[in-house]
RNA sequence: CGCGGGGUAGAGCAGUUGGCAGCUCGGCGGGCCCAUAACCCGCAGGUCGCAGGUUCGAGUCCUGCCCCCGCAACCA
């Protein structure tokens, strides 16, 4: 059985975790869905990052130990999750032992092969980066992208010898090893290794909310570092560890594009330093406006992924995020069309169709027990319902989770068409044979566009499911489900309840 | 020479390797009555930002130009 093992980011607690993260985590949670469909051994890992002098200051406004308030950040992000019904195996915290454990590992590791050297590093240091700026960085002294001056900070480091392993991670980018997605991304880290990049510091002397280093208790990690060993201090980071010698490298690490570099090459970097393979895809998903805005607190737009939860439910909010743009692309939530969008695809689409098919299986097809029952078989849709499928699954194994949304919408189409060719209405009073296959075919085209919703939305692709009686699909293979002809005469089915009332 | 995204039907967007311009919403007109006043069909509506170039052929490639948006903090 091929394993898939699939990472979001874990998200720095310093607040609570705002329509960005959700956006992201929905994504691979996607796609940890499909691929478990497909019969993959799926891990799938989320957490948080709890580390550094942002989250220490934090705590300190707030009046906590930084322990505390990671605690509670960290809990909102559980909380979250398990409202939207995310399937995570894993939820690691950098204030996890396991991952302390990890990380004294790797970089003790790092420091054995001869990467890692000590120096004294002066610099200008911003705060908001939490990184030095080079002269040439700066606009008018101040860090262009917190407009704050930095500080000049002189202290002892750890460097890591970036430039010493880039040429083996470019080689590797190059080969396609490391595949970098979506295609621009690739070309805009292609360009950063061209232009050269200086080693990085892996620790730091002023802060103490931290990993101390193993080989010197006075420093502790540099936040960066510490955050990205979690991929592999989560699966135990141990050579010789089931869990780990399972799962690593990562099939892909999802992000959006702000922490590209740090994935594509510093971790990358790192891992090669340490003798580990590198990850095999590292995907980086666009930034979205909301409204044609930038979503900020002081204009009041932002979006609180809790409130949008009560207004549509978790199940229309992972559609809606996900259908608005193309997966990997920069794009703009209309938020403002959610109601309009919700009733069109969801309520009028998906959920229409389902009733009116349902409901006509139970009006012409009732059996004594009551409901209806599954007639025989018809293969008049096979190839059309397969094309739909090839695409479906094209679309998913090269994460354009819009595409894949957009042939679940094709297949509903293709029904609701179906269904005005046939007018069941009229068959049931000249041609019952004629209807008894039509019905069948309306039926099993239902059944598919469930198992098309399920990584999407897993509990409303269960509840049609149910309703058409089936109940150990869990354990078959997307391979088989998708076959035409999955539905088996004699079948109960039952109408079922309003799966999207309009809003 | 800061970086990035974008200019395609009224609105919002697709257009992978260049080959007769598509989708959704909205508008108009029909149809249907199984269904959540839902569904189906048809019509209107586009000089694909501008100007050159390559090509048998460009929204799609090249050059130049114009315009819009994001880039303090939170932060995917």
């Amino acid at each position: 059985m091929p394993k898939f093992y699939i990472t979001t980011p874990i998200y720095y607690v310093n607040d609570k975790p705002h329509i960005g993260h959700a956006y992201t985590t929905i994504a691979a949670d996607v796609l940890a869905r499909y691929h478990r469909l497909a019969g993959d051994e799926v891990y799938f890992l989320t957490g948080t990052d709890e580390h550094g002098s942002k989250i220490a200051e934090a705590a300190q406004a707030a009046g906590k130990s930084p322990k505390e308030f990671c605690d509670e950040n960290a809990a909102k992000f559980q909380m979250l999750w398990d409202r939207l019904d995310i399937s995570h195996n894993q939820f690691i915290r950098t204030t996890d032992e396991l991952h302390i454990k990890g990380v004294e590992k790797f970089l003790g590791r790092l420091k054995e092969a001869g990467a890692i050297y000590d120096g004294e590093y002066e610099g200008l240091y911003c705060q908001g980066c939490e990184r030095f700026l080079t002269e040439k960085e700066l606009v008018n002294g101040k860090c262009p992208d917190h407009l704050t001056a930095p500080q000049l900070i002189k202290e002892k480091n750890y460097f890591f010898k970036l430039k010493e392993y880039l040429s083996k991670v470019a080689k590797l980018i190059d080969e396609g090893k490391i595949k970098i997605m979506p295609e621009s991304r690739r070309s805009e880290v292609l360009g950063l290794i061209k232009q050269g990049l200086d080693d990085f510091s892996v620790s730091r002397e002023s802060v103490k909310w931290g990993i101390e280093l193993p080989f010197d208790r006075k420093q502790v990690a540099y936040v960066w570092v510490d955050a990205l060993i979690n991929y592999i201090s989560a699966l135990g980071y141990d050579e010789d560890g089931e869990k780990f010698k399972k799962f690593w490298p990562a099939d892909i690490h999802l992000m959006a594009k702000d922490i590209i570099k740090f994935h594509a090459l510093y971790w990358p970097a790192m891992l090669i330093a340490a003798g580990l393979p590198a990850p095999k895809v590292v995907f980086a998903h666009g930034f979205f406006t909301v409204d044609g805005q930038k979503m900020s607190k002081s204009l009041g737009n932002t979006i609180d992924p809790d409130a949008l939860i009560d207004s549509f439910g978790a199940e229309a909010i992972r559609y809606l995020l996900l259908s608005q743009f193309p997966f990997g692309q920069d794009g703009d939530i209309k938020a403002g069309n959610f109601s309009i969008q919700y009733n069109a695809d969801l309520a009028n689409g998906v959920g229409n169709f389902t009733s009116r098919v349902l409901s006509m299986a139970e009006k012409y097809l009732s059996a004594s027990g009551g409901g209806g029952v599954v007639p025989e078989k018809d293969y008049t849709f096979s190839d059309e319902v397969a094309g739909i499928w090839r695409q479906y699954k094209e679309a998913m194994d090269r994460f354009q989770i819009d595409a894949a949304i957009e042939m679940i919408k094709k297949l509903n189409g293709f029904g609701d068409g179906y269904v005005e060719r046939q007018k069941p209405w009229e068959l049931a009073k000249t041609d019952p044979e004629e209807l008894k296959k039509v019905i069948y075919n309306l039926l099993e085209i239902a059944r598919h566009l469930a198992i098309m919703l399920y990584p999407i939305m897993p509990e409303t692709a269960e509840r049609i499911l149910s309703f058409l009686g089936q109940s150990d699909w869990k354990n078959r293979k997307l391979a088989e489900l998708k076959d035409w002809g999955g539905l088996e005469p004699g079948t109960k089915v039952e109408k079922g309840a309003n799966l999207f009332p309009r809003i």
